[in-house]
DNA sequence: GTCTATACGATGATAGAC
DNA sequence: GTCTATCATCGTATAGAC
């Protein structure tokens, strides 16, 4: 179904619509944002038809997505395989939770310093659980699925002591801090009137782990003193 | 007939017009969203002519960002309250973090409990410091410059040690935590699959503070070991 | 299965009369 | 301030050629 970047047929040329709309669409969509950019210019500039884009997508909104989600895979792959090494290097001790973090943030944020444009993922992923329409609700399972569930567990298992639905609430208050500056990184630079640098990727993580990681952990110990 | 406020001209009728539209609008959107709802369904709704939105507010965009900044101006309102109140105590001791954090927070998650649609902002404001357009940066600071600036002096002063560019980092992630909130709740029920309950507003206001204050503590313990 | 030509209804926005 | 009339452009659908 999705055709991915290596695959070929033998006959010759099929596939290749799709993939010249796809980087047509990220980049005017990257210059121009997603509601200025037409299907029309678009099509205009990968020379293709405009009926091509409604035969391999099914509407603006799916070509968005699809664009959004060739970007987001290798990342997603990145953070699984960095998990992977955490829970190969079994022997001594389990991941701490900072690891944990460390392999859920580390791909993303690299992605963002390569030129990568995320910004947009987090505002469509809002919108989509807020705005009416279902098509997509199977879909960012099959994106994340994979992801959300192994990190689930690697950070319950670094948050011993604290209850499912707790470590739910960390990791949603995480994902926060990580989307909001994924999204809206100009904004730092407005509260720090131009001091601090949105685009210091490893401070960038740096702080991101220790901040996250903090606010994690201080909710167990509120559980424990409440709980004891 | 449907004046809000409690504005009122002796000739009659000014500022009605402008009035019906923002109410209908705010229906609508909540409704049906802000894309799915032309400016032609709000005017009929709100029985005044299609061309009036374009004379009291310039472009679509403009009204989503009226009506959202119409109700999120008791929040900010709320806020500076709040933090008066904590700054008038003074005498023992000067406010705390937590007490800043909810003075900061606590307003925004009451207008959320009490039904007001606040999930687009933070979406909105992402997309106005991504995409270009130089129409909001003038308009950003009047909703929220003073709120920005009393309560970054707040924090700074919460805590001490933290140099302000650090200040401002921290301030951004919690700021993302409580954005990411209100923008995304539905994705903490997918997260804990459906054991969160993200209207429980006190259990969203307790365990943000605590998640924030901590993670923007934390990294001033680290700086203090740094600097040493 | 892949791509093209063409058309449709609806949209946001504007100009100019009252 | 408010209206009517009108515009270019948009996303989408379809019928049919390779």
């Amino acid at each position: 179904m999705i055709v991915s970047s290596d695959q070929m047929t033998s006959a010759g040329g099929a596939g290749v619509t799709k993939d010249r709309i796809l980087d047509a669409a990220e980049r005017l969509f990257a210059e121009h944002g997603f509601q200025a950019t037409s299907l029309r210019h678009i099509t205009a500039d990968a020379g293709v038809n405009l009926a091509a884009v409604n035969y391999h997508f099914q509407s603006k909104e799916s070509l968005i997505l699809a664009v959004l989600i060739r970007k987001l895979e290798p990342v997603n792959r990145r953070r699984l395989e960095l998990l992977d090494e955490l829970e190969a290097r079994q022997g001594d001790s389990a991941a701490s939770l900072e690891e944990v973090l460390r392999a859920f943030l580390q791909p993303v944020l690299e992605a963002k310093a390569a030129g990568v444009e995320l910004a947009a993922f987090p505002r469509l992923l809002g919108r989509i659980y807020t705005e009416p329409g279902a098509w997509i609700e199977k879909l960012i399972p099959r994106v994340f699925g994979e992801v959300m569930g192994r990190f689930k567990a690697a950070f319950a298992a670094a948050l011993p002591g604290a209850e499912p639905v707790e470590v739910a609430w960390r990791i949603h208050f995480a994902i926060g801090s990580m989307a909001h500056f994924l999204a809206a990184g100009k904004l730092l630079e407005l509260i720090s009137m131009g001091a601090a640098d949105e685009s210091d990727a490893a401070g960038a993580l740096e702080r991101l782990v220790v901040f996250t990681a903090s606010g994690m952990r201080a909710m167990v110990w509120r559980n424990k003193e409440t709980a004891g």
